[in-house]
DNA sequence: AGCACGCCGACT
DNA sequence: GTCGGCGTGCTC
């Protein structure tokens, strides 16, 4: 019997299965799915086995050294799924299994120097001998590479003194517990003991009152008995002692204490199509789109629920900033210990343990970010993506995947259906639904009473021209001095992804536009001059503005201890929080900076991008946008959509409960329809606009998009490798086909590469992932040489 | 990725 | 003549 199994070894020339035999002993054992350790060349390494068979081609095979899972830990789906992700995302197959698996499971290596059988330290060259005083085994990376030490070591290994030993270790190292449980009845237990064993009568009231048992040591401290005297009832026979795994979070077996709420029409309505395509077995994207307040997330609880009681499982991925106590608590309460939480905060070992328990079958429901989207479940009935339209579901490293269509193609193998919800879904989703390829279902009221918040559009541009140059508008300090003095608290928000440096006029508030591709140029300070990232055009840098000729044209961009110093020399008195990457880099740090807040620790809560998804506070009323554009004028042709997107979920922070809201977003360019409509709380509006441009400037949903990137650290060679590619893929591709470029990456250099970037726009192109692979062969030698990198992304997310 | 095999320059 | 540089190619 041989098992294929792809190495641990995440190269070009190693990226296909290598057959190894399998010790007869192990033939009932060994399944596809299962983790190997195989020897490859002088090394052992870890391997996934992914098929079994009974004979091979391969003539010379060597047998598997061990078995490193009892169960397979990836299903035939899931390796199925990976060699999909492999092909789609044109990365290796090995990486595409790592990508599915906890990391705890992969393996690290080591190789060691040991002293031979019967060989004492003594034996070796003097200069050897040092490292092996109190050890008989030394770490390669230990010895000190001198040419002196290194021929000493080349003699001891041909002298036969010492030997090279490769090892390979995982970090599954599982804790385990002393755990006792009650053998007999309580009277029973209680008949055979002396009249003055106090405490160990007490013991076994305790325990009897567990009917699962406790841990040793818990027992002994609550029955204020020692170590022997329990050891005593084991050996009676009264205990039953045995050694369990524990979790690392022990998590306790919390009840389900929240109960379905009653839902309005709207949402049984909703609620009621999904079920049933859980219930019918059909495998349903549903576009849920549901403005803020308008409770999806009790939709979701039902429809996981419907999903559970079928004796099936759910995937629940949230955004990972969004991935709360507070979100976290809402699952908990309902599902109680059916819920595991796979988070990027967690510890390797705590994100391995809840994994562990999706493996066995102890929970049913998995809410997490983006990788728990491979839950290891095998009977799915639903899966949930919430805030559909969030970019962090599309990975920036490799596998370069994007959650919605591993979830898509999931859920076609399940036979269950997809729930995408948003208030403000993608283009892409919408334009989907509109095709009917996704079923598009609606919540458009707010449940009880809560109204939409007043926004006010401040125009700083106005504010400029009445001689207030602080970054505050007067409508902005207006409302903010209101609503503390009310006694209420307020929500300052800073996009400070503005770091691209763009160029505005501070009189009417004109961007240089790249007069090819809608695109705002970046100010490029070694040429000095502005630059489109999308085809190339160059313009020098304007004197004046060229619309209204005002001299205060300027570069832009702020940061939120500037904001903080600025706003503390207007209102002296006031406290603030500010939050931020500098003030929540520690563990735990986010959570308490909000729990401070919602304790009103503070007046106002300044922050960036992470303020902005899914916080609550009782008492917030007002919130106020800093500079609403910085967003808008990134290079990325997503950059209207994504400014709508977040001033939309922005003002939905203020007033979600008794207290009206208020919101003043700041803004040079009030006219700029992303910001208006976010304004007006319309959707619909936006839509089409930003379809309409999407349409005239050929980008998704209309177009798909493909980027390659080449990279050389010198700059001609660069440019012509990437000339070279562009003309490739210009004979393959038909006419339909739009190529862009080659120009300068965004970023034009990193870690003294340079990088250059073409740009495929395409509707059916069936020869271009072959052409594509073709590009990757030719230039196979040269990348292993690391001479060059070819990075392709399909449907990259962001441009930068 | 590692490692072995293998073919050219400066040394005992 | 040999030691050792790292270019090339393989690992079931």
């Amino acid at each position: 019997m041989f098992a294929s199994v792809v190495v641990d070894v995440p190269t070009q020339q190693t990226d296909r299965l290598y057959d190894y035999e399998v010790p007869e002993s192990w033939e009932a054992l060994v399944q596809p799915g299962m983790r190997v350790l195989v020897p490859f060349g002088p090394r052992k390494i870890q391997g996934m086995v992914l098929a079994i068979k009974a004979s091979t081609d391969v003539l010379k095979t060597k047998p598997l050294i061990a078995l490193l899972d009892l169960t397979p830990v990836l299903t035939e789906e899931l390796l199925a799924i990976g060699k999909w992700l492999s092909n789609e995302t044109m990365c290796f197959l090995i990486t595409a299994y790592q990508a599915m698996l906890p990391s705890a499971l992969k393996s690290t290596y080591s190789k060691k120097l040991v002293l031979a059988d019967g060989r004492l330290p003594s034996d070796l060259p003097e200069e050897l001998q040092v490292f092996y005083k109190n050890q008989r085994a030394v770490l390669w990376d230990d010895v000190e590479s001198n040419l002196q030490t290194m021929k000493s070591v080349k003699l001891a290994l041909e002298e036969g003194w010492i030997d090279v030993l490769y090892e390979a270790k995982d970090q599954t190292s599982i804790k385990h517990v002393k755990w006792v449980t009650l053998k007999q009845s309580l009277t029973e237990a209680l008949a055979s003991l002396a009249a003055n064993a106090v405490r160990q009568r007490e013991a076994i009231q305790l325990l009897a009152s567990h009917k699962d048992g406790l841990a040793l040591s818990v027992l002994s401290q609550r029955s204020n008995a020692g170590y022997s005297s329990l050891n005593k009832l084991v050996e009676k026979g009264i205990f039953h002692l045995e050694e369990r795994e524990l979790y690392r979070e022990p998590y306790e077996l919390m009840e389900s204490t929240s109960t379905p709420l009653d839902l309005t029409e709207e949402q049984a309505a909703v609620l009621e199509s999904i079920v049933s395509a859980t219930d019918q077995s059909s495998a349903t994207t549903f576009l849920l789109h549901g403005i803020t307040g308008s409770g999806k997330t009790e939709v979701y609880l039902q429809a996981i629920d419907n999903a559970l009681k079928q004796d099936k499982q759910a995937i629940v991925l949230v955004p990972e900033i969004s991935l709360t106590p507070m979100m976290v608590d809402r699952f908990k309460k309902r599902f109680g210990s059916k819920v595991a939480v796979l988070h990027s905060a967690l510890s390797k070992g705590e994100r391995y343990d809840e994994w562990r328990k999706i493996h066995r079958k102890e929970v049913t429901v998995a809410v997490g970010a983006r990788s728990a989207i491979f839950a290891p479940f095998d009977r799915l009935g639903i899966v949930i993506i919430d805030e559909e339209h969030e970019t962090s579901y599309k990975q920036e490293e490799h596998p370069r995947y994007h959650a919605r269509d591993v979830a898509i193609k999931r859920a076609a193998f399940h036979k269950c259906p997809v729930v995408l919800g948003s208030a403000t879904p993608s283009l892409e989703s919408r334009a989907r639904a509109q095709k009917k390829r996704y079923h598009y279902v609606q919540l458009e009221k707010r449940i009880g009473k809560q109204s939409y918040p007043e926004v006010t559009i401040a125009d700083m541009r106005d504010e400029l021209k009445a001689g207030n140059r602080s970054m505050f508008s007067r409508q902005l300090m207006d409302a903010l001095t209101e609503t503390i003095s009310r006694g209420e608290q307020a929500v300052l928000f800073l996009n400070r992804r503005g770091f691209s440096t763009f160029v505005m006029c501070r009189d009417c508030g004109y961007v240089l536009q790249c007069p090819h591709c809608d695109i705002s140029l970046t100010y490029h300070k070694h040429h000095h001059a502005m630059k489109c990232h999308y085809c190339g055009h160059q313009e020098p840098l304007p004197r004046a503005c060229p619309k209204c000729e005002s001299e205060h044209i300027r570069f832009f961009g702020t940061g939120t201890q500037k904001v903080e110093e600025e706003l503390l020399k207007l209102l002296p008195d006031i406290r603030i929080l500010r939050m931020d990457v500098d003030t929540t880099k520690r563990k735990g740090s986010h959570a308490k900076l909000l729990d401070a807040f919602e304790a009103h620790e503070a007046d106002v809560l300044l922050g960036t991008q992470m303020i902005a998804k899914g916080l609550d506070f009782r008492k917030v009323t007002f919130v106020g946008v800093l500079a609403a554009e910085t967003m808008l004028h990134l290079p990325d042709f997503r950059a209207a959509e994504k400014t709508f997107q977040l001033l939309t979920q922005v003002s939905g922070r203020a007033g979600r409960h008794e207290l009206p809201g208020q919101v003043v977003i700041q803004t040079y360019t009030p006219e700029h329809y992303s910001i208006m409509l976010s304004a007006s709380h319309d959707y619909a509006g936006f839509y089409k606009q930003e379809m309409q441009f999407r349409k005239l400037s050929q980008y998704p949903p209309f177009y798909y998009l493909a980027l390659v990137t080449i990279t050389h650290e010198d700059l001609m060679e660069c440019a012509k490798e990437a000339e070279k590619i562009a003309r490739h893929l210009s004979q393959e591709l038909s006419d339909e086909a739009i190529l862009l470029g080659p120009v300068a990456s965004p970023i034009p250099k990193i870690k003294d590469r340079f990088r250059y970037q073409c740009m495929i726009k395409y509707k059916d192109e069936p020869k271009l992932q072959p052409a594509l692979k073709q590009i990757m062969a030719l230039y196979a030698e040269r990348i292993q040489k690391k001479e060059l990198q070819v990075l392709i992304d399909m449907q990259p997310y962001s441009m930068l």
